[in-house]
DNA sequence: GCTCTCACG
DNA sequence: GACGTACGTGAGAGCC
């Protein structure tokens, strides 16, 4: 392959040139506003810093250069005054940036060309021409049509924005003609952005049409009068002189005397120093932990440099070690206990973190230092599979007890602090073989007290912020245990394969700690984390191992119940309808009630456009004396409690414990609530009849009672204090009906005796208050007219006018940070709020206004739950804390300490908070939860 | 895996 | 004046 060979060898060497300007704005236009620690603006420089160290890395040029435009005035305007003079002034925050960006560039070492006078497309012209005319191969990398003209032998152009190389082809896409004829058709196109006038009545499409007709500028001007439409002949005429201004115009200059040559563009590495030094200055701590190590050297320890933690948790490469003897195991506890911070986690047998056996446990202490106690792996990893013959002998592996023997101390050891990413679900785990954990950390949380639901919901996984914080793809759970139907469990996989996935999981949770728990202070989220949410992790631990016992008989007694209810409404429906059908299907349903029996529908679902059956529309259909909505509707009831409820929970009773055992979402909630899955403990039934006799299964040991404390009317006393609104605080000072009040304020009524339809009409809008009321959800709600609704409304803020100012300021708030914060400062993001649709944008507004209250007061139940178990203590009372369901607190306490724990619990509850209201608990015990509330 | 419906606060 | 919504969750069933 000589001929190959000679052409790599001759291959010229290549230059590019970066149109900066171009990039500045994209820039700008790509990151949200942001600055450095002395307030000055700096989105557009790291913008610009990311994508020029993109470039550098992707492209193999020897030469390289960026180039600006400086200032407005060019030759240009001495040609044509009006030149490009519509365009707006910068942004006033991008302005103190243009200087810094050229800094930005300097610091990689990369040449930095402006002149006065000329554009940068004049500076790049001439650069591409000198650079051809020495035998170079030049891209020129911009989106800039202007410099389309430019394409020839030995010239691309390089569109960055969509990674797209433009040769001759596109620019015909684009003009309708070659490079070489770009400037004729811009000549008689014009330009309305650049104010280059060109000729009237004539856009690209035309003058490609023209141009390659009569082949260029000149001959089609000096053949005007051959053109057969009227009109165009006489303004390509009368105007023959613009035209050929606004070829002027658009022809780039590539005779400028430039002020560097073109021999200093040779591509240098960094002076290590100067980058670091701009980094540090712009607080650019991201990239400067992507350039370390690489394109500057990492500060050596012993120089007396601080090591940054940041830094070293993105780039450390990974050694793990395999344990499988305690003097091994000695040393790496030896090292964490040295350390004061250890990064575990576990592998299991079983996802449930209440049936999960132990298999084996990972500790980091580094970045990159890792490793992985096998415990009880059945597989050694010299077969591949075991196939079934019996051949599983275990490998070397340290005896469990061996093993809790020797992380004891350390576990519970208050100065070394043990990090896990879900560590709730370790907790569990190694609770089961007797070990406790404390102090911890937990980087799941830390990841949501910092960024919530910002970045979406169920994005705090390790793979997810491994991926997001470090761009690196965490080895995924099913490529080392399969999935579907072949899936193994975790003490099946080989030792080797076991050690790399379980070894990176606590390698990664450690770089994570380094990454987002000094973000805390810098965020002012400190005593959220430290305060709320970190003490909830043990404490939920506790409470979903407790469980809550459910009795079995009762459930299978009432599923018995609804079957036969169920099966007789099903006949009668089908009898109705005269077939038989799926009633739980909407689709046939919608078809029995809308075709076949010709009822009119109410409104059309969501999404797909189909009639709605949702209980509203049968509701209204019944009350016109309809049968059969009222029979599915009824059927509807008890399908759902039988199949969501009293069916799934039997299977829910954990044998071992006869009880139920949730597990706790905390950093799930766009607001700071709990969520309750596996099984759902948070929507037990309770405003049926039928649903509540559900409650009736929730029973308490012998001997104990279930206690239920619950706020009252807590959301709205966040209204009266945050929105400040005195008349609804005065009336809960007073202790009086909230919604009576109201009513009383808003109609003109007096509370005594108050129509019980105008104390309803007035709930319904205290309700919608705390949700960020609008006349259409509240006419939906109250079936009455949106102008009637409008009015209520219109009292409402009458009567307390308070709230509109918050609803403007938490509005306001939203706009500006993208968040907004309870008062006891979490932040909860409010994606969508400045989103160009009015719905979106009107969602947004509402769940912004109703985020403070409703986290608000999760953030109180929080403080008061974490007081509970003290509290107890410290009283010397045994109950046990057993659910949260938002407002309500159950606990189960041996009889005997009813009453005293029951006063305990209130005076935590109300004391949790000191708010410009009192906060208020009801409480109740009974032997079942039905009873208790 | 998405949509609808419905249980709770 | 249109847009098309009351806030926050999780689970089961139907359907592709």
């Amino acid at each position: 392959m000589t001929e190959t060979d000679t052409t790599a060898a001759t291959a010229p060497d290549r230059l590019f040139l970066v149109d900066g300007s171009g990039y500045i704005f994209r820039a700008y236009h790509s990151l949200p506003p942001m600055t450095r620690p002395d307030g000055t603006p700096v989105n557009a420089v790291l913008g610009f810093t990311n994508m020029l160290m993109k470039l550098l890395a992707d492209m193999d040029a020897e030469h390289v250069a960026v180039i600006f435009d400086k200032g407005r005035k060019t030759f240009r305007n001495d040609i044509h005054p009006d030149y490009k003079g519509h365009r707006p002034d910068a942004p006033e925050d991008l302005v103190p940036q243009f200087p810094i960006i050229r800094e930005a560039v300097r610091a990689f070492n990369v040449a930095c060309v402006e002149m006065e006078g000329f554009e940068a497309d004049d500076l790049i012209a001439t650069y591409a021409r000198q650079a051809r005319e020495k035998g170079l191969s030049v891209t020129v990398v911009s989106s800039d049509k202007d410099l389309m003209q430019l394409v020839r032998e030995g010239v691309a152009l390089f569109d960055p924005m969509k990674s797209r190389p433009i040769g001759p082809d596109e620019v015909h896409e684009k003009f309708g003609v070659g490079p070489d004829r770009v400037v004729d058709v811009q000549a008689l196109a014009g330009d309305s952005s650049d104010n280059v006038p060109g000729v009237p009545g004539i856009g690209v499409k035309t003058a490609a049409q023209l141009i390659t007709e009569y082949g260029d500028l000149e001959s089609l001007l000096a053949r005007a009068g051959e053109i057969k439409q009227p009109k165009r002949r006489q303004n390509l005429t009368e105007y023959a002189d613009q035209a050929r201004m606004s070829r002027d115009l658009v022809l780039l200059r590539d005779d400028v005397k430039v002020p560097e040559p073109l021999d200093g563009f040779t591509v240098k590495a960094p002076e290590p120093e100067a980058l670091r030094g701009f980094l540090v200055e712009n607080g650019f701590k991201s990239v400067l932990a992507k350039v370390e190590g690489d394109l500057i050297p990492r500060p050596e320890d012993g120089s007396g440099a601080a090591v940054d933690p940041v830094a070293e948790a993105t780039t450390a490469e990974a050694a793990y070690t395999l344990v499988q003897d305690v003097e091994t195991l000695r040393a790496w506890v030896a090292e964490a206990r040295a350390d004061g911070v250890v990064a575990i986690d576990t592998e299991t047998d079983a996802l449930s973190a209440m049936r999960g056996g132990l298999v084996g446990i990972s500790m980091a202490t580094a970045p990159g230092r890792a490793c992985y106690i096998p415990l009880a792996h059945r597989s050694g990893g010299e077969g591949q599979l075991d196939l079934g013959g019996g051949g599983d002998e275990a490998p070397r592996q340290i005896p469990l007890e061996d093993c809790v023997a020797e992380l004891k101390d350390l576990l519970v050891n208050p100065g070394v602090l043990k990090v896990g990413h879900n560590i709730k679900y370790d907790l569990h785990v190694l609770a089961r073989v007797g070990l406790e954990v404390a102090p911890l950390d937990d980087t799941m949380v830390l990841s949501y007290v910092l960024d919530g639901t910002r970045l979406g919901q169920g994005t705090h996984g390790l793979d997810d912020l491994a991926k997001r914080h470090f761009d690196h793809a965490m080895i995924a759970f099913k490529d080392v245990c399969g999935s579907g139907k072949s899936q193994i469990t975790f003490d099946k996989v080989t030792l080797e394969r076991a050690l790399d996935y379980a070894a990176e999981d606590a390698d990664y949770t450690l770089r994570l700690h380094r990454l987002l728990k000094p973000r805390l202070v810098e965020e002012r989220m400190v005593t959220v984390y430290e305060t709320l949410d970190r003490p909830m992790v043990p404490l939920l631990a506790a409470m979903e191992r407790t469980g809550i016992k459910v009795d079995p008989a009762v459930l299978k007694d009432l599923s018995r119940t609804f079957a036969a209810r169920i099966g007789d409404l099903e006949d009668e429906v089908h009898r109705v309808a005269g077939h038989p059908f799926n009633i739980g299907s909407p689709k046939q349903l919608g078809e029995v009630l809308f075709d076949e029996m010709s009822l009119q529908a109410g409104r059309k679902s969501s999404k797909t456009g189909a009639k709605s059956t949702g209980a509203d529309v049968l509701e209204d259909l019944a009350a016109q004396g309809h049968d059969l909505p009222a029979r599915v509707l009824d059927w509807r009831q008890f399908s759902k409690l039988k199949s969501t409820y009293t069916d799934a929970l039997v299977e829910d009773i954990n044998p071992d414990t006869g009880r139920v055992h949730t597990t706790f979402g905390l950093t799930g909630t766009s607001t700071g609530r709990l969520s309750s899955n596996d099984p759902n403990l948070q929507n037990i039934p309770i405003r049926t009849e039928e649903g509540r006799r559900i409650r009736e299964a929730f029973v308490a040991e012998p001997g104990h009672l279930l206690l239920s404390a619950d706020y009252s009317q807590i959301e709205l006393r966040l209204v009266a204090h945050v929105a400040d609104i005195a008349a609804l605080k005065e009336a809960f000072h007073n202790g009086a009906d909230i919604h009576a009040i109201t009513a009383s304020r808003m109609f003109g009524q007096p509370v005594e005796g108050m129509d019980p339809m105008l104390r309803r009409r007035a709930k319904a809008i205290n309700f919608g208050i705390i949700y960020g009321i609008s006349a259409f959800g509240l006419a939906r709600q109250l079936s009455i007219a949106r102008g009637e609704a409008q009015a209520f409304i219109d009292a409402y803020f009458k009567e307390f006018p308070e709230i509109l100012d918050y609803m403007e300021a938490t509005k306001a708030e939203a706009r500006t940070h993208g968040f907004v914060r309870t008062p006891f400062g979490r932040k909860c993001w409010t994606p969508g709020i400045n989103d160009k649709a009015p719905t979106m944008k009107g969602m947004a507004e509402r769940a912004a206004i109703n985020a403070p209250i409703q986290g608000g007061a999760a953030d109180i139940i929080k403080r008061a739950m974490i007081q509970v178990p003290d509290a107890l203590a410290e009283a010397g009372l045994s109950a046990r804390l057993l659910l949260q369901v938002h407002d309500e607190l159950i606990l189960e306490v041996p009889e005997a300490e009813a009453a005293a724990t029951e006063a305990l619990v209130r005076r935590v509850m109300a004391g949790a908070a000191s708010l410009s209201v009192p906060l208020v608990v009801d409480t109740g015990t009974a032997t079942t939860w039905a009873g208790a509330h």
